[in-house]
DNA sequence: TTTAAAATGTATATTTTTTAACATTCTTAA
DNA sequence: TTAAGAATGTTAAAAAATATACATTTTAAA
């Protein structure tokens, strides 16, 4: 499944020196999950901070009828749940393992013994979540503010910069839509139009954008409403 | 204007020790703004961290046409910018002044040696975004899942906690629709439904809630997919 | 190679939301 | 007390998005 954040920002383990990060691992508990499995439910309230180690968790919101919003894809270095170590906040989201999945677990006072001995630990986490609350104040800007179609461009071309492979992005077009939040045939409709501009091509299980920088400029001249200037 | 963030996060001064603000303010410039006056823009990319000493800093972004989406009023204590410090990342808002208002301003080398040094401004830091992105989040997905009704009694609900008088609420529906993000129209239809089921009662320029309790359990009942548990 | 499953493409009816326009109610300052 | 402005209330038409349904294309497995 895709996702923005995910996407976009750095991965936790990966800003901390390495020295940092073994001992980090040294006093974490090593849990495995299976396929499927539940990681953290919606509403949990032990406190703590989860990484993981490989695999993928898969992060979302489990409706009573069923159904998932915004899922984001954990992959390895990230980290979810550390707010509940800084605030009282319960947790916001049901956490399920993606394949076999290792996950490092601490808790909040081991992390917070850590936390006051080595300074480098609160310049990662502090990166992070700043670079996920810049992300998702962008996000909301545009989800109120342009239409479908701007949308998908602009995570296309998010995800392009991120991507391995700058001019093909290998997803489903229901999984875009169910990160954008629309429907598939909404977003299928949008990205009719773009192909239609000639800057991104529709195929099966793929998108490619042949010219990266068209889109980038497309972006910028629709989607940033007093452009970011330098 | 209204705004979830800022009536639901704890200001960033409030968090630090007496001494150490103090030494914040020290090593900070105190700017004096005029109301209306713009206090930054977006896609500015000098990095600093910015403080409200007094008055209010009105954050947006002012689209092409003129038109404001997504504004947040920022007071007292409250700080801005400080992601730039931590990320190579431009500026998101323009902010301005509202009315007479002064701000601490530090640019980041102070900052950041002011922060080497004060392991508590991490903490503090670490708090203000952490909280933010929680409530982005859970923003994010009531745009997505929820209908207008329910969005706006969830937000009346968390403006109830943090507001002075838990049974009365001085806002513009105009401006409840603008932090919602939907047109007036939609957002007052909602208001009345929720008016009809006795929830609420509106009012010129108030909405009161009689039984904050009631507003409460309709919102667990009606708005939490899979309720936060205890 | 055939078949089933997965994914995309498309049309239409329905629902939701917005826009625009205007009436009404409330507040405040002349 | 009255007039002007501010805010809410209401309606109808237009636009946007969704749901439903089904056709087509692609992939991969039997």
């Amino acid at each position: 499944m895709l996702d923005l954040v995910q996407l976009n920002a750095p991965a936790f383990m990966d800003l901390l020196p390495p020295e940092v990060a073994k001992k980090v691992r040294r006093d974490s508990t090593l849990v495995k999950y299976t396929d499927g499995q539940f990681i953290q439910s919606r509403g949990d309230s032990k406190p703590g901070i989860s990484i993981v180690r490989s695999g993928a968790a898969n992060a979302g919101i489990i409706g009573m009828d069923g159904s998932v919003s915004m899922t984001t894809l954990l992959g390895p270095g990230q980290s979810f749940g550390e707010f509940t170590i800084f605030t009282e906040l319960p947790r916001t989201h049901d956490v399920t393992a993606v394949g076999e999945t290792e996950i490092y677990q601490m808790t909040a006072t081991r992390f917070t013994r850590l936390y006051d001995n080595e300074p480098q630990l609160s310049r990662a986490l502090l990166k992070t979540a700043l670079m996920r609350s810049h992300i998702l104040l962008e996000m909301l800007d545009a989800i109120r503010r342009l239409p479908i179609r701007e949308r998908a461009a602009r995570i296309l071309q998010s995800m392009s910069h991120t991507a391995g492979n700058p001019n093909k992005l290998e997803c489903r077009q229901s999984e875009l839509a169910y990160t954008l939040g629309v429907s598939r045939i909404s977003l299928n409709r949008g990205l009719k139009q773009l192909a239609e501009l000639k800057l991104i091509e529709l195929g099966y299980g793929e998108i490619r954008i042949p010219r990266p920088a068209l889109l980038s400029d497309w972006v910028a001249n629709h989607c940033n409403p007093a452009p970011l200037a330098s």
